[in-house]
DNA sequence: CATCCTAACTAACGGTCGTTAGGCAAATAT
DNA sequence: ATATTTGCCTAACGACCGTTAGTTAGGATG
């Protein structure tokens, strides 16, 4: 059938938007803009949406919602934690940069939702931060993982993963298997050689 | 004499605006906003500043500076990579946590600079990724450290530290040189036992 | 052929934006 | 005591904001 390329313009507009909110900000992009982007007027994207603010929900709650799944099916895994630690850390990786555009705003314009979708919102990400926290835990518990603190040693490890956006392209020759798989390496043995 | 704490106008208006501009970003913080915090009309503040825009400014390049600053100062001690390596994650730590809402425009509202001022500002964050691209460089060569992609190890260790900002309280247990510490243990040895 | 639906349009709404001009009262300097 | 400077004010500017209303052209459906 070779159809999946033509969205329709519902798709083109959380494309575009999802687009100009990761290079500009939800704040700095108009309605105007989009519909530029688009070739149409600001006022015709109201045919096929319902507000600004609907879209940036979309983003935001569409990959809140993926990673949870994602973390949903590895916790039925019943794995030992390195090798949990692994597959999520992989996981997560490949989410990031299957949608990176997404991902951007996902992670720096949740701020702007407003209520009860912020609050909606940061409940999952809680959720989820707390699928990591439990995969330290378990791995202190099994004396694999020396561990001093373990909040700051979450946000080490999130922080590398979710700022793979400022580095990362497509066409570059490291590939999401292969960051994970490095990423996963520096954070259980570090970089020094002995 | 025990004064400094009262800050003169313009040093009140900056102070404000870091913080809403941290809290609401660049885009979506007005001028009546950061007037009204400071109970005046927005302007009046016109008497103290010349633009929105210069304030943001002063805040990229005020802390690009000590950035710079600071790696220019260790460069000149000639240490060995390790030592080096542990002295700038500190360096920057202590900028980082001293500044924190400096530091959070810093890192994301950059972009709604205008020229010549981005591109400028883009030079001198390049400057000191490379002088963190030298110590790993060095390291490696000196065969302390091992590497296996420049790009993404420099970018763990940055995103990591950049996110300080995500969990950071001063009056938290963890205070900056702790935090520089672990943080530093977890790079060079990672968090597995053996 | 007549009808309905879709996706666009123009025009406009009330509001907010950053910024400028000009004035005025209090503090400061002469 | 007088002159100057400072720090704020009000009023307003043109631009842009998100969004609504009403319309129209063209295609699909009966």
């Amino acid at each position: 059938m070779a159809t999946a390329i033509i969205k329709n313009r519902k798709q083109q507009i959380h494309h575009t938007a999802k687009n100009l909110f990761r290079e500009r900000g939800y704040a700095a992009t108009s309605m105007r803009h989009i519909a530029g982007e688009l070739g149409i007027e600001a006022a015709s994207l109201y045919s096929h949406i319902k507000s600004k603010e609907e879209i940036l929900q979309l983003i935001c709650f569409e990959l809140a919602e993926q990673f949870l799944k994602s973390s949903d099916e590895l916790q039925r895994k019943k794995l030992p934690a390195k090798d949990l630690f692994k597959q999520a850390v992989t996981a997560h990786i490949r989410i990031i940069t299957q949608n990176m555009d997404s991902s951007v705003v996902f992670l720096h314009e949740w701020r702007h939702l407003s209520e009860p979708f912020l609050s909606d919102f940061k409940l999952m990400r809680k959720r989820y931060e707390n699928f990591y926290k439990n995969i330290l835990k378990a791995g202190a518990e099994e004396k694999k993982f020396q561990i001093r603190d373990e909040k700051l040693t979450l946000f080490v490890i999130f922080s590398a993963m979710n700022g793979i956006y400022e580095w990362f392209t497509p066409k570059g020759k490291l590939q999401p298997e292969e960051i994970a798989e490095q990423m996963v390496e520096v954070f259980l043995n570090g970089i020094l050689k002995y």
